[in-house]
RNA sequence: GGGCGCAUAGCUCAGUGGAAGAGCACCUGCCUUACAAGCAGGGGGUCGCAGGUUCGAACCCUGCUGCGCCCA
């Protein structure tokens, strides 16, 4: 379908455009003749982006889409620039998310990971990679991302994996890691430590609780929405001036159920102002009481074990928390202890982000990163400016999160993952094992049983995926890579992370040069999508149903920086209609000879309408030059639709038709305009729309592809104002009367005797038959009788349009439509005058604001008086 | 509780001091030889509210209201 040439090798293109039938066979053309495969060894500069690696369970969703759209069209323009591009794909393995299928699997067949020990469960995880992981790698052949497929890369490869064992035992031996009980997130149903941002808070509703502890002048009350936790309690803390508790400082108080005497202790981090201003501490079970407790040497008492079941104290025991709660409540409640119940009370909770279950404080020893010095680093990067964020805004937001960060958890209880490279000795000894060490063996040596945060090596990808730690060719030449594209939201799930990775690796070199955050998808009302809101759209059905390339314009239309994206239907189906519209465009002038082979003829030989598009097309390939440097995709697909629409279909090739009509050199010439501006504008597009430009273009020019084609530069010609003003008058002229016509009733189709007449006062002279020929008037024949004048003002001078309307004219509508712009031209007079009649307006504006005015007030006058000697006209008539 | 952002046409959004814009939706008429996935014409806005600065404010400042996001 791309290319059909008739026996006279006129290339021409199918009635419409069927992308479903075509895109696969494209793409894979691509890939074959290997476009997209860097070469370290070229001396064109390098262009580099790595492709945040998608799960491995996962599939193409929209964000996924949109951020893909992005990174092609960054890097399909860069290529067409003469770049070395490497755009590097790859997924991470997903740690929690993996482990859960495989483990759903297992389940099914009645088995847990434990029936198959480690070594069998995680060759069961590669096997279930084999067969089903990975699919959103056929999708993104599907939507057409140009990536190196032949340095496609998985962060548990062999390499990733010595980079991540590298990268430990760096850490290690500077003391940026250390192993230490600390109160962390644990999921009670991934059974693993989170760290901080794998929680996601919500305002749920609980109850808050208010406890009686101790009798009588000793009493004292404290409120909680874990009830269940006080069987872990080591003290009750207040604030050291709080007028009321003096008297308690330094007691003792009976915990209630449990008969233990727990000390009141004061500490400064208690808000006085909530509650009753005493809080119980349970340090096991709570990050802030953890803290009270190293500060007042406070025992800690784990009363959960790790599926969120009770283990102590009777009654309660084998309670499950959210069983255990109204149980302690209801004993509570029976010994008279319970002074206020507050329900609903909303309060924040923390969920798993991937399993949402409820997430538990939990004491227990764990690896962590020290990121005060890491973090340090990544935020003096972008603050000196070696790596630029947009847009801009968002710089703040990281910094105040770099600039704040807590130690990151980086153990997970799991088996799918980086064993952590840690053996203990029987002696107690600690050994952390480089990656070409041997672990010491003999009796009672054991390495730990966790696995590394997920994040831990997606944090290395930048530099991981290109050989690091080995000094490899790429690694010279593709880092830093250059753009790094993501959602706002990953910002520090994993942009941080590989700052503080990046800089630390490579040097103090920065992982990326720009950062590029685009907004997140939401539904046509703005909502978020959700599976279970239901407003989940599959970009792959869009891709089938309007192609891949509707699907990208739209994405790409929709991107403005710093804001979401709101989606519908009706968008896609605009984005089809622009690509059906630039087919139709190009197979009229295909049909119509248009080349590349003739170049177009030196200016003074063409006419103003070529003239003007010609520097329109310029204008715009400026602009949207300009827009992609500034990732300002919106602007620039606007841009692209707007000229390609309104200027070239709607205008030049209309005109164009007149001047093909004349034949001969005109005609040729308007070939040449009409095939050099399509190669550009073909040009322009691909970035965004590969696969119909890829089509439409090489059918154009018969050259090999449009994907290895020089981007288009401003040709540096000097516009034609005059031009310019002359099409601007004929669209002006040609709109006046099709809105008379309009107006008067007559169809669009039936043709109406008429003349033009003061054209060549008003400079318009040789346009006289392009206006005919697009306002569909005949040359006035031998029973030719105007029925009908009217004059159009344009800036140039007033032309006067008659036509024989065959009769009578219909003045009611006529006159509506005077008194309309009459209204419009006297509101205009009196605004300029309202100015001008300012005296403090004239004295202090700029010259050119008020000569501006003046002209303004001058031609509303001109309108004026044109507009009420037709009315007069009208009325004697 | 702390921070940030947004409020412009029915919807989704552009618009950084000098004539209120786009896409979609809507109304009317058209199968006019590239295109009905289209063409031509049209209607529609106290630019959230109240003050202020300025010759001039959608735009700058202050306050208010209503939404949203991030963090705790």
């Amino acid at each position: 379908m791309t290319e059909h040439r008739t026996a006279d090798q006129t290339p021409t293109l199918p009635p419409s455009w069927n992308p479903a039938e075509v895109e696969a066979e494209l793409y894979q053309r691509w890939v074959d003749r290997g476009y997209f495969t860097a070469d370290a060894s070229s001396d064109k500069p390098p262009y580099t982006i790595v492709l945040p690696p998608p799960n491995v369970t996962g599939s193409l969703h929209m964000g996924h889409a949109l951020n893909h759209t992005v990174m092609d069209a960054l890097t399909r323009r860069r290529r067409m620039q003469g770049y070395e591009v490497l755009w590097l794909p790859g997924m991470d393995h997903a740690g929690i998310a993996t482990q859960n299928v495989v483990e759903r699997q297992l389940a099914e067949e009645g088995l847990s990971r434990h029936d198959l020990g480690r070594e069998k469960f995680v060759e069961r995880v590669w096997q279930w990679k084999a067969e089903s992981g990975g699919q959103i790698l056929g999708q993104m052949r599907r939507i057409g991302d140009g990536v190196d497929w032949s340095r496609e890369r998985f962060t548990m490869d062999e390499g990733l994996s010595k980079a991540v064992l590298t990268i430990f035992k760096k850490l290690y031996d500077d003391d940026l890691i250390y192993r230490a009980e600390r109160i962390i997130n644990w999921c009670p149903r991934c059974r693993t430590a989170l760290s901080d941002i794998e929680v996601e808070h919500s305002e749920d509703e609980g109850e808050l609780v208010s406890i009686r502890y101790g009798e009588g002048d000793n009493a004292i009350v404290v409120a909680t929405t874990r009830a269940e936790t006080m069987l872990g309690d080591t003290a009750v803390a207040v604030h050291p001036d709080d007028e009321r508790y003096q008297h308690l400082i330094g007691t003792e108080v009976e915990l209630p159920l449990t008969g233990r005497r727990v000390p009141i202790v004061a500490d400064e981090h208690v808000d006085p102002a909530f509650g009753t201003g005493a809080v119980k501490v349970t340090p096991a079970h709570d990050p802030n009481d953890f803290e009270i407790g190293q500060r007042h040497n406070l025992p800690s008492i784990t009363v959960m074990n790790e599926v969120g079941v009770i283990t102590a104290h009777g009654p309660f025991e084998g309670l499950d928390r959210f069983e255990a709660r109204p149980a302690v409540v209801a004993a509570l409640r029976e010994q008279g202890r319970i002074v206020a119940e507050k329900r609903p009370y909303l309060h924040a909770v923390g969920h798993c982000s991937r399993c949402d279950t409820v997430v538990e404080p939990r004491l227990s020893l764990q690896w962590f990163v020290r990121v005060a010095p890491l973090a340090r680093a990544a935020g003096d990067a972008v603050r000196d400016g070696r790596t630029r964020i947009h847009p801009p805004e968002l710089a703040k937001r990281y910094f105040d999160w770099v600039d704040n960060l807590h130690d990151w958890c980086i153990s997970r209880q799991l088996w799918w993952g980086h064993r952590i490279p840690v053996w203990y000795g029987p002696e107690g000894q600690t050994v952390c094992v480089g990656p070409d060490e041997q672990p010491p063996t003999g009796e009672g040596w054991h390495q730990d049983e966790d696995v590394l945060d997920t994040w831990f090596s997606s944090g290395l990808w930048p530099f991981s995926t290109l050989g690091w730690p080995e000094r490899t060719a790429d690694l010279a030449r593709f880092y830093p890579t250059t753009v790094l594209s993501t959602g706002y939201d990953i910002l520090f799930f994993w942009v941080a992370r590989m700052m503080m990775f990046g800089l630390y690796a490579m040097d103090d070199v920065q992982p990326f040069d720009h950062v590029f955050l685009h907004g997140l998808i939401r539904d046509a009302s703005g909502k978020k999508m959700s599976k279970s809101r239901g407003n989940v759209i599959d970009p792959l059905d869009w891709a089938d149903r309007y192609g891949a390339d509707a699907l990208r314009f739209t994405l790409a239309r929709g991107t403005n920086p710093g804001s979401d994206m709101a989606l519908a239907e009706e968008w896609a189906a605009g984005s089809r209609n622009f690509c059906t519209k630039l087919w139709n465009a190009t197979r009229f002038a295909l049909a119509n000879g248009a080349t590349t082979a003739q170049p177009v003829p030196p200016r003074e030989q063409l006419t103003d309408v070529d003239r003007w598009i010609l520097d329109r097309l310029d204008a715009t390939t400026a602009e949207v030059d300009g827009l992609f440097e500034a990732f300002q995709f919106g602007k620039l697909c606007d841009a692209l639709y707007h000229f390609t629409w309104d200027e070239f279909c709607d205008w030049y090739v209309e005109l164009a038709k007149v001047q093909l009509a004349e034949g001969g050199e005109r005609a040729d010439a308007t070939r040449a305009v009409l095939g050099h501006v399509l190669d550009v504008v073909l040009r322009l597009l691909h970035p965004v729309i590969p696969f119909i430009t890829e089509t439409l273009w090489t059918t154009l020019t018969g050259a090999e592809s449009v994907v290895v084609a020089a981007w288009p530069a401003p040709s540096g010609q000097q516009p034609d104002e005059t031009a310019a003003r002359r099409v601007e008058g004929v669209q002006k002229l040609v709109t006046e009367i099709r809105r008379f016509r309009a107006d008067q009733g007559i169809k669009p189709g039936q043709r109406v005797a008429g003349r033009v007449r003061g054209a060549c006062c008003a400079d318009l002279l040789d346009h006289v038959p392009s206006v005919r020929a697009l306002t569909r008037l005949d040359e006035p024949g031998e029973r030719y009788a105007a029925s009908v004048t009217f004059e159009v003002g344009l800036p140039t001078g007033t032309v006067k349009v008659e036509l024989d309307t065959s009769g009578a004219i219909d003045v009611v509508a006529e006159r509506k439509r005077l008194a309309k712009d009459l209204a419009t031209a006297e509101k205009e007079l009196a605004q300029c005058e309202g100015k001008l009649d300012n005296p403090a307006f004239t004295e202090r504006a700029p010259a050119e604001v008020v000569a501006k005015i003046r002209e303004r007030r001058a031609a509303a006058q001109q309108d004026i008086d044109r507009i009420t000697a037709r009315i007069e006209a009208l009325l004697g008539s």
